[in-house]
DNA sequence: CCATTTTTGATGTACGTAAATCAAATTTTT
DNA sequence: AAAAATTTGATTTACGTACATCAAAAATGG
C-alpha cells in the first residue's frame, strides 16, 4: 500500500493538520518542524496521490495554445490536433483554450504573452516566432511561475520549460544524406525550396543540410535558396522558373511548407528529367505525390504528438511531477512508399 | 462543470442509489427504469471521473507482462522498460508483475497463460510466439474478459485487443527499398540475416523485403536467407563463410537481433569490398556501427513506446475507455547518421 | 386482496487529499 | 511573569464515485 498523508503525520509525530501545512507550503510552521515532515517523507517515500488531489481541489487544468494563423497543411494540422485534445479535455480535468496569433509578428505574440500575464493560467504552449521581444515575454511569463512549452519551432535562449519539436538541424542533416545517397554518385544541382529564412525551423534545417552536403557530397551543389513564403502559387511559379533556366539540377530539398505548388511544379516538368526529391511534412498532397514517384522521401514531425506531448508537459510542471523523457522526445519520422501510417 | 452521477439521477428522476446500479451494472434494476437512466446519461453527456471511481475503489491496476527469456540486446532494452514502468507504477496505480517464459516455447507460454484464468489479473501483455496452442490460449483469456495485447510480435487470428509493435512487412518492404535506392542502379546479389524463419516478425520483414525487391529492384537477387538465431557466434561465422563465398554481395539485410556477430564480420571483411547493409534495432553495437560507416540504416522500434503503450491499452480497455489510435501506433523508426536520438 | 418477490429510495461510509476553523500549546516579546 | 504572537493539533467538510444496508414502495403471483 501507498503511504499516505496519515503515514506521514504518524512518521513525523505531527498531526495531520501540520504535514497538510508543509505539502501545500503553508505559513505558519516553524522551520524544524517542517524540517522533520520532509524527512518523514522522503524516508517512507511518500509521494502524492494527484488523482485525489485534484479531486479534491476541484482543479481544472487551464492551458492555452497559442498558434499562428497561418494557412497551410501542416499548421491547420496541428489546429485539428489542437481541438481534438479541447474534445477531450474535460476527461482530462483540462480546459485548453487557443489563441490566434498573426504568422510571423512577434510584437503580436509578445503582447498575447503578456496578456496572458494578468490570466494566469495554468500553462501555455506557443509555437514561437525567434525574436528577441518574445523571447522576453516568455522569460517574463515564466518568471511568474507559468509553465511555458514551445512547439514546432522553439526559442533561442529562453527560460522556456520544453520543447516539443524535432530536432531541425538534425532533420536537415537527414536529408542531405537520403538525397545523396538517393543520387548514388551522381554530379548536378540541388534546388532548395524553404518558406521564409526568417523563421528558425527552416534555417535550421537549411543549415543541417548545407553542412551534411558540404562535407560528404562535393559533387552536388546547392542553388540559392527558393523562399516561397509556403505560398502554393509562388512556390509553384518560382520552382517551375528554376528547372526550366536550370537544368542540371538533379534533386530538390523542400524544407517548408508550400509543398502544394512544388508538387505542380515537378508534375508539369519536361518528362525526360527524373529529379529526386525530398520533402517535409506529411500532407494529403505529399501522400499522393510520395506514392505517384514524385516525391521520393518525405521527414514529418507528427503534430498529433506534439500537443500531446506538450499538455502532458504542461500538466506536469503543473503538478509539479516529471516527466519521462524518453516518451516526450518528438521524433523526425522518415517515409517512404512502404511505411505510410 | 462536468455532469455527475447527481446530475443523472436528477435528470432521469430516480435516486442516487439506481443509478449506482446502473452504472455499475448491478442487479435489480427493471428494464424500463434501466433504459431511462442510460437516456438521461446520454443526454446529458456523462462520463465517469474516472480518477474519483478508481478512488473510491481503491483499486490498483494489476497487470501481468510476459517476456521471451531471450539473451540478446532487443529483449534486454524490453525488459528494461518494463522495469521501468514497474518502478512508475505505483504513482499510476498500477501493479505490474513480469513472468519470464522460455523463447520459442509455445507450450509454455500457453501454460503460463492458462495460469492467469485462475488469478485474473487486470490486463495482460505478451510478446508472441506465433502458435495455435498460443492462440488458443489467449482467446481464453479474452473470453474470461481479460483484456490481453500482444507486444512486439502478433498472434495470427487471436481475439487479442491490441498489438503494440511495428508493422514488419512494412519494415521489410522499406528495408528493401532503402537498400535498392541506396545501391543506386547497381546489379548484384543481397545476403539477408535473419534469427529464425519460425518467428512470424521475422518471416514477415523477409516477405515484405522479398516482395519490394522483385518488384522494383529486378536487379538485386537475394541470396537464400542466413539463419543467426540470433546469436553473436554464429551469425558470425555464417555471414563470414557467405561474404568469402560469394563475390557478389554488395548488400546486406539484418533483420533479426544478431548483429553483434555481424558487425564483426563486416568489420574483418577485405577492405577492398564497400557493402550497403540495412540493419534492425538500435543498440550500442548498431549505433557504433552506424556512425563508424559499417551500417548505412538502422531500422528500429522503440521498447520503451512499446511497452507505454501496451500499459496505456490494457488501462483503457480495464477501465472501459477508447483509446486515441494515432498515439498507440508504433512507429517504425529509420536512423541514419544524421538522426539519432 | 393478501402474501411474496422485485424494484427503488434513503442514507452512510470509504478512498486520499485539500482547505478551513477554532482551540490549545508553545514560543517570543515586553 | 504576563501578554502577545506564533505554531501546532483536532476536527470537519468537500471532491465524485463505489458499495453496502435497510426500509419503503411497487409489481407480481396465487
Amino acid at each position: 500500500m501507498r503511504p499516505t498523508v496519515h503515514d506521514i503525520a504518524a512518521a513525523a509525530g505531527v498531526s495531520l493538520a501540520t504535514v497538510d501545512r508543509v505539502l501545500n507550503q503553508r505559513p505558519g510552521v516553524r522551520h524544524v518542524t517542517r524540517e522533520k515532515v520532509e524527512t518523514a517523507i522522503r524516508e517512507i517515500g511518500y509521494v502524492r496521490d494527484v488523482a485525489a488531489a485534484n479531486l479534491a481541489k476541484g482543479r481544472t487544468y487551464s492551458f492555452v495554445f497559442i498558434v499562428p494563423a497561418s494557412d497551410n497543411s501542416f499548421m491547420h494540422g496541428l489546429n485539428a490536433e489542437v481541438m481534438a485534445a479541447v474534445a477531450r479535455s474535460p476527461v482530462e480535468r483540462t480546459d485548453i483554450r487557443t489563441l490566434e496569433v498573426p504568422a510571423f509578428d512577434p510584437a503580436a505574440l509578445a503582447a498575447a504573452l503578456d496578456t496572458l500575464r494578468i490570466e494566469r493560467p495554468a500553462g501555455v504552449a506557443l509555437v514561437a516566432t525567434d525574436a528577441p521581444e518574445v523571447r522576453d515575454a516568455v522569460d517574463r511569463l515564466v518568471q511568474d511561475g507559468i509553465p511555458v512549452v514551445t512547439v514546432v519551432s522553439d526559442l533561442t535562449g529562453s527560460l522556456r520549460h520544453h520543447y516539443a519539436g524535432v530536432d531541425n538541424i538534425a532533420a536537415g542533416r537527414t536529408a542531405a544524406r537520403l538525397l545523396g545517397r538517393f543520387l548514388g554518385g551522381a554530379k548536378g544541382d540541388v534546388a532548395v525550396l524553404a518558406g521564409s529564412m526568417l523563421v528558425r525551423d527552416h534555417r535550421e534545417r537549411l543549415e543541417g543540410f548545407a553542412a551534411v552536403m558540404a562535407e560528404e557530397f562535393p559533387g552536388l551543389s546547392i542553388l540559392p535558396v527558393i523562399e516561397g513564403r509556403d505560398d502554393p502559387d509562388m512556390a509553384h511559379m518560382l520552382v517551375s522558373d528554376a528547372l526550366s533556366k536550370r537544368d542540371g539540377i538533379i534533386g530538390v530539398y523542400s524544407l517548408g511548407a508550400g509543398n502544394r505548388g512544388l508538387i505542380r511544379a515537378l508534375k508539369d516538368k519536361s518528362v525526360d528529367r527524373a529529379l529526386t526529391v525530398i520533402a517535409h511534412e506529411l500532407t494529403d498532397h505529399t501522400r499522393t505525390a510520395l506514392l505517384d514517384g514524385t516525391i521520393d522521401a518525405i521527414l514529418n514531425q507528427d503534430a498529433g504528438h506534439e500537443v500531446r506531448s506538450a499538455i502532458r508537459v504542461l500538466k506536469a510542471k503543473a503538478d509539479g511531477l516529471s516527466v519521462i523523457d524518453a516518451q516526450e522526445r518528438i521524433r523526425l519520422d522518415i517515409f517512404l512508399k512502404d511505411n505510410l501510417p
